[in-house]
DNA sequence: GTAATTCCTCAACCTAACTTGAGGTCAAGG
DNA sequence: CCTTGACCTCAAGTTAGGTTGAGGAATTAC
């Protein structure tokens, strides 16, 4: 008999990776490699193979949204920390977190919409070549990035 | 005497990578990597060191406000390929340029905006679970990413 | 009971956009 | 002339976000 079978037909609590992968869309490897960064933490059965919950689908979905919307996994980890631990998430916990996320996200369309205003404005006036322009040299929240991979527009949050 | 005072004090046409890398805030090795990537194509004085024209310093703004916007250094190179060869471009030719990519900033911006729409819908839905949400199986002009590290705001342009 | 799936780990590879370092050359000042 | 700083090339390393493959174990299906 299957391994979740004493659960009963429709009270299925846990799925196997490739059921997860299924749901969300993402591939098993990706799930996997989630899991190294912290972003869900699935149980292991005694074969050792993963448990994901039913909860965890909303957890990846977040994820994936997340992604979309331009931010990091870093970013991503921090913000599902701030969900409890222990219990299943509810509604209320996820509200919370998709507000905090709408708040960054209208900052990145504002510093986006001052880059394109930015950019009128340079095209009539031809200071592009100037360093003092600023698109070029920007202030007003605009920061310079470090090395490395760069994140979409530019700086990471916070 | 150095090697540009035939051109006359004030007429310096050319300037070393140093000189380029201070006017136009880019590190030396940056500028290097941006030649091997045909963003720019600097000549060479008789020791093999590299020439940059002046016309240089706008052309590397420019990478730099695109880059900002979010646009890869391919996007870049096939835009910038569209100036004329042989001639220094004139004030026309950027401005051709800055307003094709404006079009392309405010397709970014517009996507973003309606993310962010969705995200408020799904604040109060609780959707985020169901693979139907519009967020997470985006239609409406939002596509899949492909394997690869991921341009920001999702996908590359065109 | 056994064959076909699915899953496991771990290491290596991939793209983007650069930086760092080694080992050697060029140019400008005194 | 000769020293010092700026440059040169080329190879290897870095971060993000994953994918691919090898070699082996656990489940499921018949």
């Amino acid at each position: 008999m299957p391994e979740s079978a004493h659960a009963g037909p429709f009270a299925n609590q846990v799925m196997s990776i490739g059921d997860l992968a299924e749901r969300t869309g993402l591939a098993v490897s990706a799930l996997r490699f989630y899991e190294t960064k912290g972003l869900v933490t699935p149980a292991r059965n005694r074969g050792g193979q993963r448990r994901y919950l039913r909860s965890d689908i909303r957890r990846l979905s977040f994820v994936q949204v997340a992604q979309q919307l331009g931010f990091s996994i870093d970013e991503i980890r921090k913000a599902l920390a701030t969900l409890p631990e222990g219990r299943t998430p509810t509604q209320k916990d996820w509200e919370k977190i998709s507000r905090n996320f709408r708040m960054h996200l209208d900052e990145r369309i504002n510093r986006m919409t001052r880059l394109r205003d930015y950019l009128d404005g340079c095209i009539g006036c031809g200071c592009l070549s100037m360093k003092k322009c600023a698109l070029v040299n920007p202030k007003d929240g605009l920061k310079k990035f470090g090395p490395g991979a760069r994140s979409v527009m530019g700086d990471k949050l916070r």
